[in-house]
DNA sequence: TTTGACCTGTGAGTAGGTCACAGGTTTTAC
DNA sequence: GTAAAACCTGTGACCTACTCACAGGTCAAA
């Protein structure tokens, strides 16, 4: 398979499957011919594979660990059910902040129902966003 | 006040301040006998200002945007509202992807439990992840 | 034979900063 | 008075996970 036939199969587009072969998660031989890439089915079930793992979260350096491990011969899925739960954990915690964010912006938009424009005069921008209280928990900038 | 004076003053990182002041956020004067730049109370304003908007949501084009409209003292407030509106939308939209997210993920660990890890076979990677029906109806997980 | 579709590698762009580096200035300490 | 620490400057690289643009090479159909 070349390059664009190999996307098609997996849907994605042609410039990821020759991202993705730079970044080392496929590994193509080469037609000496021509120099193109040749790709086979064991190719096209890492490209799945990696498609699904990207959806389910995973990021392209731990797709492509657990590829490198799986080419070992060494199960990945130990290391796949440990990531993961840390990946559900992240997932829930960026929904947290996100409908902490909604509350917040819902209620601004309900204080500002009352409140007039105003032109910026020196001491106020604009007094919508100064006049909004942050009492939300902001998310830390860690160590 | 000096880049470091004004970046603990608004609790932000000296290079956001300078950062802020190349994307033409912040115009500090000069200091022509060391190329120091100057800022004054109106710039921490403007960045106080940009950081809260940030935290509403709001890009640096979109703050920049504001800040211009009150440099020629017309009110930002209409257009505070209308971003508003859409960056709430979007919050919301960001919200219900990651809780489909989350379903799936729970769907998928519950179905994990009881599949045993395996060994790469040259056929399959890591049956977890494989096995895992990315378009399986999302079923009932309790909150 | 020409056209169009494909291939190649490289480099830039996305958002919002953060960090590193090299060299100049100012402040602090002794 | 001087040396070191702390700060300033601009520039450029780095982070994610791709996507797109570009210039030049290859190949199949009309």
């Amino acid at each position: 398979m070349k390059v664009k036939e190999l996307a098609t199969s997996a849907g994605v587009n042609p410039d990821t499957v020759r991202f993705y072969t730079r970044e080392g998660l496929l590994k193509p031989s080469r037609n000496p011919d021509n120099n193109y890439q040749h790709y086979d089915a064991e190719d096209l079930r890492r490209l799945r594979f990696a498609r699904k793992a990207r959806q389910l979260g995973f990021s392209l350096p731990e797709v492509r660990q657990i590829l490198d491990q799986a080419d070992d011969h060494h199960s990945p899925c130990p290391m796949v059910r440990d990531v993961f739960q840390q990946r559900l954990a992240e997932v829930e915690r960026e929904i947290n902040e996100l409908q902490q964010l909604r509350k917040r912006m819902k209620t601004a938009l309900a204080a500002w129902q009352d409140m007039p424009d105003g032109t910026p005069d020196g001491h106020t921008i604009c007094r919508l966003i100064e006049h909004w209280d942050n009492n939300a928990p902001v998310k830390q900038v860690e160590e």
